[in-house]
DNA sequence: TCGATAGTTTGATATTCTTCAAATTATCGA
DNA sequence: TCGATAATTTGAAGAATATCAAACTATCGA
């Protein structure tokens, strides 16, 4: 998963904010949605650009699209992070 | 620092290779405008870009401006990450 | 099979972002 | 004080993003 789409995709506060969601439980779409002012479509894009970066997956249940979060993708992350600003030992993003 | 800022601030490419760069040591704008195929003005966005975000600090040293990273607001930016996706302890960021 | 429910996709619009070239500001050295 | 060097600011252009409304797809229940 390249890092460009990861930080992407954690940039916009509504994607923060459906990972916070999803921390909790996993979740159909519909129920992530109750928490915001936005229509469902809109919803639903961000949860396309979820999807791009890994950091979250889908599983359709009858009628429902339950997302929950994908946590390898987010350790990726965070070890990117952690050479940003870590000593330098000659690694790239 | 507003997370939203320090996010926006890393969703760029340019802006990573920046950081990584200052890791090594302190630089001037113009030795790390070498590194890059852009123009100083582009570049000076950027470095105004990490400033908010408080990631980066600059001093001018003569004719000079020194940017250096600012690991302290990295630090807060971890823990919000680590509270994006760890067990749910009823956090914002 | 049909209507209702859940969600996605599409097309359009407004805003934000990245970049450049050119003008401007600040400091140094002679 | 002047020219050169270092960097920022400004204004403009093109690309990317977020959002909405409306159309569409898929599944359930009767």
């Amino acid at each position: 998963m390249s890092s460009q789409i990861v930080f992407k995709a954690l940039s916009d506060p509504t994607r923060r904010e459906i990972l916070r969601l999803l921390r909790k439980r996993p979740m159909p779409a519909g129920e992530v949605a109750e928490a915001f002012v936005m229509t469902k479509g809109s919803l639903s894009h961000h949860f396309n650009i979820l999807k791009q970066a890994g950091l979250v997956r889908c599983e359709r249940r009858g009628q429902f699209q339950v997302y929950s979060l994908n946590t390898s993708v987010f350790e990726q992350t965070m070890a990117t992070l952690m050479e940003l600003f870590g000593p330098d030992r000659r690694k790239r993003s």
